[in-house]
DNA sequence: AGTATATAATTGTATTATACAACTATTATT
DNA sequence: AATAATAGTTGTATAATACAATTATATACT
């Protein structure tokens, strides 16, 4: 049993990660890619920080992050405060229209899944929910 | 209830996702990339079948999956079988290589999401998985 | 104080998976 | 026979990523 869970497992996490993959990344769904939505998520919640510890969460290259942060910024959607105490540092913060956009982007990504789950139920929502979190704070943990 | 299920699952979804991509496009688990096994397994377990079919299956473009047939048949995990009837078309069938390949990399992803899931319960371990299956049939049928 | 080392961030370059469009070689339709 | 449709390939572009080199600043050491 335990196998077979695991089986079914490592290969619905490569069909769901590439199938999404393409979904977000070409096909876009709103006006953020992932990347982007998951920095600004960040930011909103976890609020400002710099590249440096934003790669850290997110397990990413800081050349990574630091573009991405360039590229938001270029778009308005984040701003640099630069650290008082350190020549070098930046925080990023979220600008106005960052919120707006975040929040935009949150809704129609939640309505897509609401969408692909429409035949669910609430339990069975609220269990995938739950253990894919739960996943995902164990593959970090690792 | 179900919007919180809802945002819990759009926003870990995008982490999972973005975290498991770069883990597999870039770090690698075993020999295969993500689409290269997914590639193999599907030809392993529904048997050969042209380029075109397979993209069907995982709603890719068809020139992605040619690319990704040439390649693997130039490391000779796949051969093409031409069709009888039609001379533009091709199976791809499986080589003892590639399932080979395919069964140790099923083995190392199996192994990483053990490790990932270790502390976890059987019983969640299966309901994951079933509820990922599931997700995944939804993302199908939309 | 002065030099060497460490650090925050950026920029250059390469890779990979993907899509779309143009093309080739067949097959089917009219 | 001519035209249209189809299977697959190849050209080109894009996006997210990593690694390596670089810049500017800060810290540590003697």
């Amino acid at each position: 049993m335990y196998d077979d869970s695991l089986e079914i497992l490592e290969l619905e996490l490569a069909v769901l990660i590439r199938r999404i993959t393409s979904a977000t990344s070409h096909k876009k769904i709103g006006n953020l890619d992932r990347s982007a939505y998951l920095l600004l998520h960040q930011i909103d919640t976890k609020g400002a920080a710099g590249v440096k510890a934003l790669a850290g969460e997110f397990q990413l290259d800081i050349s990574t992050v630091s573009r991405q942060a360039a590229s938001l910024e270029q778009k308005g959607l984040l701003y640099r405060i630069p650290d008082e105490t350190d020549g070098r540092a930046y925080s990023l913060q979220i600008t106005e229209q960052g919120l707006k956009e975040l929040k935009e982007d949150k809704h129609m990504r939640m309505k897509r899944v609401g969408e692909v789950t429409r035949n669910w139920t609430d339990d069975e929502r609220q269990t995938f929910a739950i253990l894919l979190k739960k996943y995902n704070k164990s593959v970090l943990n690792d």
